[in-house]
DNA sequence: CTATTAATTGAACGTTCATTTAATAAGGGA
DNA sequence: TCCCTTATTAAATGAACGTTCAATTAATAG
């Protein structure tokens, strides 16, 4: 039974981040051991060792691969196009299913509780996000020398529609009753052409 | 040095809570073990199990702890006075100094993953932010009643509200640059008032 | 077919984990 | 003073932890 199928090294490591993601979502950060993620693979331990040098190694695989989960979602806000159709498409992407779904709510916490006390994982959320700021801010000048919206302060009008969209995040986690998140996601954003001071479509 | 000092085992416990925090502040909830938070509270970790019956008892003794912190800012929230005052301490409070501090993310963080996948501490979550619901959704209906603010929807206007309070507090933690708290405040309570369409004070 | 290389396992290591049990010390009431 | 309760420690438990290392198996190249 030993060393039955091979398999290239690299090909095996996703599936390793998988199972680790899974216990994680299942038992919580703070109970998943190698063992417990060897298991839900199908491996030895050992191997999991042997792929990724230690368990905190295999620890900032899953945090890259995680956040490169949401480098992808932002990759998609749209850049081009005609200004009236681009904010429609921007606030129909980040109030989407998929926007809300992206990630696993218990190993997005474990790794922002992480964050606080590890500066490299700090850093690369800071960094994740500074994209999307920046997408953001750049879009409110924009959208504003078109018209589509009037903001005399575009700092802090990306800083609000952050606010709104990561705590309408937060907020759907936990107070959304069954079949009325279409309804919040309108509310949002509503709330968010008003902050935008936006003509309505 | 066995036996040494006596105290009420009452009294004990929450100095045991402190350093428990501390500790998952310091490492990590997955790494403060019992005899962490023990030395940490210069006591024996047998002593922690005797008041506490188990470790997992003590993280919802914890759990409580820090929901009790947020039900105590809550309870300051204003209930009675001139509306447009009324208005202005509500916003004020929420995007104060001390409602951001009110808890170390670390912690937080961690508590909000056991959430995801433990319902009592999921519904006593719920329940805090129920309260908070609620008083919102109350307030809209009065302030507009009083022509303070003009809302044709109290209940999305409450749900955007809260949205983006939590997720001023989130960015906050990774996107302020220092010194900039206050003005950072000052956008969050204009884009704030804007949803709210009141009368600027 | 053989030699080599890499994937994979199995067993063992020392450490730390949460918890139990027994022993000890301190204070309060009689 | 002595006793009783209880706070507190000390020591020991077995299980689980992450990691190491040698052995074994499968693919590959010659």
């Amino acid at each position: 039974m030993t060393g039955r199928k091979r398999q290239n090294a690299e090909a095996r490591k996703p599936a390793i981040l998988k199972a680790f993601y899974q216990v994680i979502e299942a038992e919580g950060f703070e109970n998943a051991s190698m063992a417990k993620v060897a298991k839900q693979a199908g491996v030895h331990a050992s191997l999991i060792i042997h792929y990724f040098g230690s368990k905190e190694k295999m620890v900032m695989a899953l945090v890259d691969h995680v956040l490169q989960t949401y480098t992808s979602l932002f990759a998609r806000l749209p850049k081009g196009g005609e200004p009236q159709e681009r904010l429609e498409r921007l606030l129909s992407l980040i109030w989407s299913r998929e926007w809300h779904n992206a990630a696993s709510f218990s190993v997005v916490f474990s790794f922002l509780a992480l964050s606080q006390r590890d500066p490299s994982v700090m850093d690369r959320v800071r960094n994740l996000y500074g994209h999307y700021r920046r997408y953001l801010l750049e879009q409110m000048v924009l959208l504003s020398k078109a018209g589509v919206i009037r903001v005399d302060d575009p700092k802090g009008s990306a800083e609000a529609l952050i606010s709104l969209s990561e705590g309408s995040h937060y907020f759907c986690r936990y107070h959304i009753e069954p079949g009325t998140f279409d309804a919040h996601c309108r509310h949002m954003i509503r709330a968010a052409r008003t902050i935008l001071n936006a003509t309505a479509s």
